[in-house]
This record gives structure tokens, sequence and C-alpha cells, in this order.
DNA sequence: ATATCACCATGACACCTGTCATGCATTTTA
DNA sequence: TAAAATGCATGACAGGTGTCATGGTGATAT
């Protein structure tokens, strides 16, 4: 409903002009290619091809679309990948929508714009203090690997997996794998 | 984002005005009964006060507005409620756009809208297996609740909540407390 | 060279969770 | 009335989870 909201707002505006409007990466890239817009307006957590992704491969196969990210999630490890995956803004969806239009025109003319509560963030971002090996079972323990999995899969005893789970949870304050699981992932660390 | 963008879509119909929009239920509650307006657009899931509960406060107060119940959650147990709590209307985000401005006009006229996909659920509904005892203690197991302070707090031994919890896994299908207290909330039998 | 440090690995321990078998009331059914 | 079913309560048990103390390796610093 969303999307299909903003996509009659912006269509009101007299200088923009809305190519298409699509539930999942996969149709978006294939319209990219087609529509070859200015501008591409995408959220992160899609179904088929997360906004991430999505926008590595506009940015790898037709540079001259602009991205602009527009998410609920102000998880610093979401700005810095998508920074890093080429989009040129990221815009929350708990701003007014009238930041919306403004930022398209930006976005067209390739200027930056980042939240600046987010901002500030990123370079604030302590690093990560994970060990490869915590990092790696972490992540594995947080897609739902059980400790017996990760223990014979890797050829170790379930101890030390439970080990470098405990060392993870400590490190990153959590209280559970899982939640040092996603505190990881929220930072952008796994 | 979405509030203000659904804001301005609507009050673009030349029928229909927008008298205020807020981000949480006190202050729908109030503007409600300074504007006395036909129709009454509400989340379920706000900071303050719940859609639901306004709901309930307003058909009590102010009988005259009809509201209309615009969510993601494709909850039964959420759809009954806001039914018992004299919604009149109940739409998913999910749905188009254009959608809403229709809903809106036959709300303003009292008429029962329920997004038909889910309104064949609500009769289908099972009826709660839980005994009083399991529901309790699911019920605070799933706010949080920990095992040593229910067993404490009801006077009872740990074995015994666990059992009650072991019950109440064990007869919604569940693998967890926390996702049976999940399951049964999703359900509306808590 | 050796002392220190970071990382990897292990097992023992305590705690928490869910399951099960059991017992006892109270209500319903035959 | 007798039998069965339902709900409440308990403790024993097995398995999972996080912590800790310990030891080994290799790299770096003194």
């Amino acid at each position: 409903m969303l999307r299909g909201a903003l996509a009659a707002l912006l269509s009101i505006e007299p200088d923009i002009e809305v190519l298409g409007s699509f539930s999942d990466g996969e149709q978006a890239l294939q319209a990219v290619g087609k529509h070859r817009p200015e501008v591409l307006i995408t959220d992160i957590e899609m179904p088929k091809m997360s906004g991430l992704e999505l926008t590595a491969r506009v940015k790898e196969l037709y540079p001259g679309t602009h991205v602009l990210i527009l998410t609920t999630f102000a998880r610093p490890g979401y700005l810095r990948r998508a920074l890093e995956a080429g989009a040129c803004a990221y815009l929350l969806k708990d701003r007014p929508s009238e930041e919306l239009a403004d930022a398209v025109r930006s976005a067209s003319r390739g200027a930056r714009i980042v939240d600046p509560q987010l901002a500030s963030q990123i370079w604030s971002t302590e690093k990560d203090p994970l060990t490869d090996r915590e990092r790696l079972i972490l992540r594995r323990a947080g897609d739902g690997e059980t400790t017996a999995e990760l223990a014979h899969s890797l050829r170790l005893t379930e101890g030390t997996v439970r080990n470098y789970l405990s060392e993870a949870i400590s490190k990153l304050h959590a209280s559970s794998r899982h939640e040092a699981a996603r505190i990881a992932r929220d930072k952008g660390w796994l």
C-alpha cells in the first residue's frame, strides 16, 4: 500500500514521472533494464532479491541510474552496506512523506542524502570485536543451525561451539545467541 | 510516512476531507472528540493506546464516528476483537492504495467491510484449547516473566509452571513457550 | 630467547526448558 | 452409584545453553 501511495503522490509532481512499481527485487531489476530511469527507489528487505543486492546489480549494469534506499531500518550496518553497494541516498520511512519528492530530485542530480541522525552513527562505528571463528559460528547459529550441527560440520566439540557463542554474547553484551546475532547483524558485522 | 502519504491522497479526493493525522492513540482520541469526524482510520499497534482500545473508547464516547482499521496484521484474533470493539471495517496494508478511498466512503455510510480472505477465517475459528491456568501462565510467560517469577507469584512449583507451558506448547503445536505465546496471541486467545 | 598476547580448543559445571508418569480432586457420563 | 474424563499439581528426567578455568599454538615485542 505504501508503494502504491507514494507512486501516486510522486506522479502528481509536475517534474517527476513514475515509470513503474514492483513488489520484488527481480522485477525491479528487469524494469530498470527496460526503462533506464534516472532514479530507483527501493526498500531493503524484499522478497526474491534484497535491496542491497539490487543496488549492487543496478550500479554494475546501469550505472546511470541513481539508487535511493527507502526503508524502515535505522541500522548503521544497512546504511554502510547500502553506500558501499553504490546507493546515493538513504531515507527512513518514519520521515514525513513530503521529503520524498525532494529527495528524488536531489538523487537525480546524484547528490548524496543520508538521514543525518544515522550519518553520525556510521562514523562513530565501533569496529567488530568478533574473531573470525566467533563471527562464523555466530552467523550460522543466527541462521538457526543447532549447536550439534555446527560442531559436527566444523569438526569441533559442542563445548567449543558453545564457548565461541558465549564469547560473542559477552562481547556484544547480549544475553543469548539469538540476541547476539541480531545485534551483530544490526551493526553489519555478519 | 504511510500516514502522511495516505492523508495527502485522501485529501485530493473531492468528497473527502482530512481533519487531522496523529501518531498515537491518545492524540487521535482527543482529536475525534474535537472534530467528530464521520470516519476514523486507525492502525492497531500504536504507541500509548492500541487501535483496539481506541476503537472501543471512540464507539463509547462518540458512537457517530465509524472506525476503519488499517493494519499490517492479518490475524483472525485482531479482526474478531476489532469487530467486538465496534469497528466497521478491517483493511490490510498490503492491498492497493486505491481501495482506501472507497473503503472510507463505504465506512461513512456505516457499511461493514472486511478483507474477504480474513473474513472466512474468523468463522472457521477453532476455539481456544487452553485451560484457564494454561492461558494465564502462557500470557505472562509471553510477556517475559520467568519460570521462577511465575512459580513464586502463583505459589506453585517451578515444575508445575513448566508443565502448564509444556501443555500449552503441545496443544498449539509450538516448539517453545515463545512460539506458543505468539500463536495464541495471533488467534486472539490471550 | 623469552615473555606476552591473541586466538583456538576442550571439558566440567550450574542452570533452564520441555516431557513424562503419577496422584488427587471435581465434574460429567453411563 | 460407578466409571470416566477433566483440570490442577508435583517431581524425576534428559537435553540444551552459557560460563569458567584450563591448556595449546603461533606471532609479536622486549
